[in-house]
DNA sequence: AAATCGGGGCC
DNA sequence: GGCCCAGATTT
């Protein structure tokens, strides 16, 4: 004889609340518009730890470049990354090509309709593999972000460390409890939202909450302290400094490669130094050809601190000019580094520090 | 289990 | 200056 649980045939209070507070309030996005699972999943890669404020303009050019998988498969791993320029986390746009290649040959251009499958693909973890197969195929999963464990541990009261080994497996199982099996997208999308937009990190709007009277951290004035949150990242501290060699028309850069921040990316010269504002102590191969021509290396005096999520950058950029030494300039093409024309270079992906550079001093300075 | 990977917005 | 964002991958 078959058993069936009540809370599979009823939903408990907090779905019927937050889904009819999230049919009056959804927000208007363009992967919502119909299930496509191209544009879902690409929305879900942009938007991993990045604000949909930050990441739509993206999404549109993308869609707007690469219409389907087999455009985005077809295109050159540097016109994904340039096109990704300025989004960070660069292992999120490598994925994304190599996913599209492997759905548009491999699954001739259908993306797999369940979670363990697509789980199996580059760049889709645990969160995005349950949000297509809900968002695409109704599949019964709960996806789990940022936004779910706030709105989750507030509403449940749950202390469990968000930080701790089995958190996720915690507010899965959770979430997939109370989880609607009828309308698993539906039910994944009004969390986001209600966490986005209602249940926030700083200041929640708990005066007109809709899940108020259930809310166990409200009714314990726990808003500020849930969810539990123990470890902080470390912070690595590191000095960059960059010489932009020029020789008339072009620049000397290379592609940064693995194994380090902005795998991928194109930046000029790099040297790297324990110290900070060791201009006198630099050693490279690259300048010591410049010392020997009597060419000096001018640093601009300004530090620039550029501060990624785990390593904090001191940054100095120096000028440094050519002339007509054609020979120098064909002695220092060595190792990775290539004369690129300042005309190509805007095509190249480079770090947001790198374009900005570019952008106010060194094109500014060819213009004259 | 811990470390690492960007950039931006908000308070 | 700290926190967090539609997390994933590597070690």
């Amino acid at each position: 004889m078959l058993k069936i649980k009540a809370d599979n045939l009823t939903n408990h209070p907090f779905t019927t609340v937050i889904l009819n507070w999230y049919a009056q309030n959804k927000r208007s996005l363009p992967w919502r518009e119909q299930r496509n699972p191209y544009l879902i999943w690409l929305s879900e890669i942009i938007l991993q730890q990045t604000r949909i404020a930050q990441g739509l303009p993206y999404y549109q050019r993308f869609v707007r470049a690469y219409p389907d998988v087999h455009r985005l498969a077809a295109a050159s791993a540097d016109e994904v990354l340039r096109l990704w320029q300025g989004l960070g986390y660069y292992s999120r746009a490598r994925n994304l090509h190599k996913c599209a290649q492997i759905v548009a040959v491999q699954h001739h251009g259908h993306f797999p309709d369940n979670m363990a499958a697509l789980r199996t693909l580059p760049g889709i973890g645990p969160y995005t593999a349950a949000a297509i197969a809900s968002l695409a195929f109704n599949e019964a999963v709960p996806a789990i972000d940022g936004n779910v464990y706030r709105v989750l541990a507030r509403y449940f009261g749950d202390e469990t460390d968000i930080t701790s080994a089995g958190a996720f497996k915690h507010f899965y199982q959770l979430s997939l409890a109370v989880l609607d099996k009828g309308r698993p997208g539906d039910y994944n999308q009004a969390l986001m939202d209600f966490g986005a937009l209602f249940c926030t990190p700083r200041q929640p709007d708990c005066r007109q909450c809709v899940l108020q009277s259930g809310c166990v951290a409200f009714a314990t004035n726990r808003q500020q302290v849930l969810p539990v949150k123990s470890k902080k990242a470390k912070i690595r501290e590191r000095n960059f400094y960059y010489v932009f060699m020029l020789y008339k028309d072009k620049v000397l850069m290379r592609q940064r490669p693995a194994g380090d921040i902005w795998q991928g990316l194109y930046e000029p010269v790099l040297i790297e130094h324990d110290r900070s504002q060791a201009f006198g102590q630099l050693q490279h191969p690259l300048l010591d050809m410049l010392h020997q021509q009597g060419l000096k290396i001018t640093w601009q005096e300004k530090n620039i601190r550029h501060l990624l999520s785990h390593q904090l950058l001191n940054v100095n950029f120096a000028l440094v000019s050519l002339g007509g030494q054609e020979t120098l300039a064909t002695r220092m093409a060595t190792g990775a580094y290539h004369w690129y024309a300042l005309s190509a270079v805007e095509a190249l992906p480079k770090p947001v520090l790198i374009a900005n550079y570019l952008d106010t001093r060194v094109n500014s300075i060819n213009l004259q």
